[in-house]
RNA sequence: GGUUCUGUAGCUCAGAGGUAGAGCGUCCGUCUCAUAAGCGGGUAGUCGUGGGUUCGAGCCCCACCAGAACUACCA
């Protein structure tokens, strides 16, 4: 993410628009949990926040896969859409916009973006030659040709010499400029190793890509040209920024520049790092407009350790796994598990394993037993005991004091396995302590006080712990401040978006003595593997 | 072929040149407040292989082996 940012208190973030041609996958629904707890933690702290998705739903591939279905391109790209929006309400995702390709909007936004781009001088009209695989539907290079120039996913087809006119963007005259800002930007692609790639890539030289296409009806016309078809990677990438208008105000470019321009993240898959990298970036300085904070490509899961495919029959269904599991211990899991930018699996055990020790095991019954004994201990009220009196060497105190501030820096950095890794050390220690010291030998001996410290700085523990986490838990941890007496719900953005609610939370020691406290009630069910 | 990344306990991964770490799993012990949860302990690693630099190398250099990604218009 950009530095200067900071300064700045909106936040806009993307993901991919996902290409309509099948229903949501699991590695959609990666990307956009991940961009959720990203929106969730910027909220929190106090930022306007706009989380960006949609669907991108124009091209070839879409009019045939409507056609092979027999509906309209428009009637199945409203399908998929309600599937996708439908698999995101699932997963409790707090998206602002719906972004979609084919809306009226856009065509307005795209129609004056090309026009600015036209005005720099680049794109022009030229020779698109090559072979080109008709099965394919795409040109070959030479090199990659079988003999007798054959397609290597279609030998038994030769390919076709064709020479057709496109309109090209002129990305080659922006070569150095793309390096100057990989160069004095060097987070502008992450992770590292996608960041080698993009290098290499331009270092070997960029050519001019077509940005129309003929033959082709499922798209918008280039303006000054209706005979041709806007390309859709042209179109889709500015629908990104047809998402930040109002949905009031008109479809012009200067209002949806107006308040989230530039975009501070986008988010995406590793497959399409080329075209945000990229493309996207040259796209925006020809149009004269300011670049966007950074693009982080993350990898692709794979189930017990193979790669998932339709064809294997070994793909994860996201919506029967939310169903079967609930939207937060698949978030946790993917989040917590997954180390985000490289490749990641997905294990049916071990995801029960984790989730269990994690969730119930750990958090959840650390909370319960709590709430048992001061129940018991102290007439089911937050003791009596304010945090000054706890020594700053205590074994939670001393976690707790500075956990605010390192979560934050892990989540900024958009390491959320770290945030989690740091909140279960506090979490453990909580249960490590409670063990210690017996609170239940305590009471008996009358050491009241020594019950009630103890008693206070594990609730307080587990209430810094359920904060923290509630971008990746958000129900879980609205049940925890529930259970603890409060009555915020971690969905509700009215109730967390500003920043001193985010400092006097993130502080040890916020919860208030004396407070009434709820019924204890597992806030986790311990998951059986079905 | 070229470029880049990865290879550390059964699994997933941390590891700033100076006596190998965590979580999960597994085994043993143990408290009783609790969701058959908690806590303690044990278990397990030729740190891919072979060289080199260094007083000393998972950590630096070279080669090799294995896996992966990129190498232009498929979203």
């Amino acid at each position: 993410m950009n530095d200067s940012d900071t300064n700045k208190n909106t936040f806009a973030v993307t993901t991919p628009l996902y290409y309509v041609n099948d229903l949501p996958h699991i590695g959609s629904a990666y990307t956009t949990m991940v961009a959720d707890v990203v929106a969730r933690f910027e909220r929190m702290r106090g930022k306007s926040v706009l989380l960006i998705t949609g669907t991108d739903e124009h091209g070839q591939k879409i009019q045939r896969t409507a056609e092979a279905a027999g509906r309209s391109p428009q009637e199945h790209c409203d399908r998929i859409a309600a599937g996708f929006e439908a698999l995101w309400q699932k997963l409790n995702i707090q998206y602002d916009r719906f972004s979609r390709t084919t809306s009226p909007r856009h065509e307005a936004i795209v129609k004056q973006f090309f026009q600015k781009v036209w005005d720099s001088g680049d794109i022009y009209l030229g020779q698109q030659k090559g072979w080109y695989c008709v099965s394919c539907e795409e040109f070959k290079e030479e090199r990659d040709l079988l003999e007798q120039h054959r397609c290597p996913l279609h030998p038994n087809r030769e390919v076709e010499w064709r020479d057709e006119q496109n309109y090209f963007f002129r990305l080659s005259k922006y070569q150095s400029q793309l390096e100057t800002l990989y160069q004095n930007q060097p987070n502008f692609i992450q992770p590292e190793t996608r960041r080698n790639e993009v290098l290499n890539f331009v270092s070997l030289g960029l050519q001019d890509f077509s940005i129309s296409r003929v033959n082709l009806d499922w798209g918008f016309p280039i303006p000054v040209d209706p005979s041709h078809t806007i390309y859709v990677w042209f179109d889709a990438l500015l629908a990104y920024i047809t998402a930040l208008l109002d949905p009031d105000s008109e479809p012009t470019l200067e209002n949806a520049l107006s308040k989230w321009w530039p975009i501070n993240l986008h988010l995406i898959g590793k497959d399409i790092l080329r075209f945000h990298a990229v493309y996207w970036p040259a796209m925006l300085m020809s149009a004269g407009l300011p670049l966007p904070g950074g693009v982080f490509g993350h990898g692709f899961l794979t189930k017990n350790g193979q790669k998932m495919s339709k064809t294997l029959g070994n793909t994860i269904d996201p919506i029967e796994l939310s169903d079967r599991y609930g939207a937060d211990a698949i978030r946790y899991y993917f989040l917590k598990e997954i180390e985000f930018g490289q490749d990641g699996d997905f294990n049916e055990t071990r995801f029960v394993n984790i989730v269990n020790a994690d969730l119930a095991n750990d958090l959840g019954n650390l909370l319960n037993r709590t709430l048992g004994m001061v129940k018991r201990y102290c007439k089911g009220h937050v003791p009596n005991c304010s945090a000054e009196d706890i020594p700053t060497d205590h074994p939670l105190k001393a976690i707790g004091l500075t956990l605010g501030s390192r979560v934050a820096q892990a989540y900024e950095s958009l390491a959320f396995g770290e945030a989690a890794i740091a909140i279960f050390t506090l979490i453990r220690a909580s249960n490590k302590l409670i063990d210690e010291q017996a609170p239940w030998a305590l009471y008996k001996q009358g050491q009241q006080q020594a019950v009630e410290q103890v008693l206070y700085s594990v609730l307080e523990s587990v209430r810094l712990s359920a904060y923290l986490l509630s971008p990746i838990i958000p129900n879980i941890s609205s049940e925890i401040y529930q259970q603890l007496g409060f009555s915020t719900n971690f969905n509700d953005q009215t109730q967390i978006n500003d920043s001193a609610s985010f400092t006097m939370n993130t502080a040890w020691g916020a919860l208030p003595a004396d407070q009434t406290l709820g019924e204890p009630k597992p806030v986790f069910v311990r998951l059986e593997l079905s």
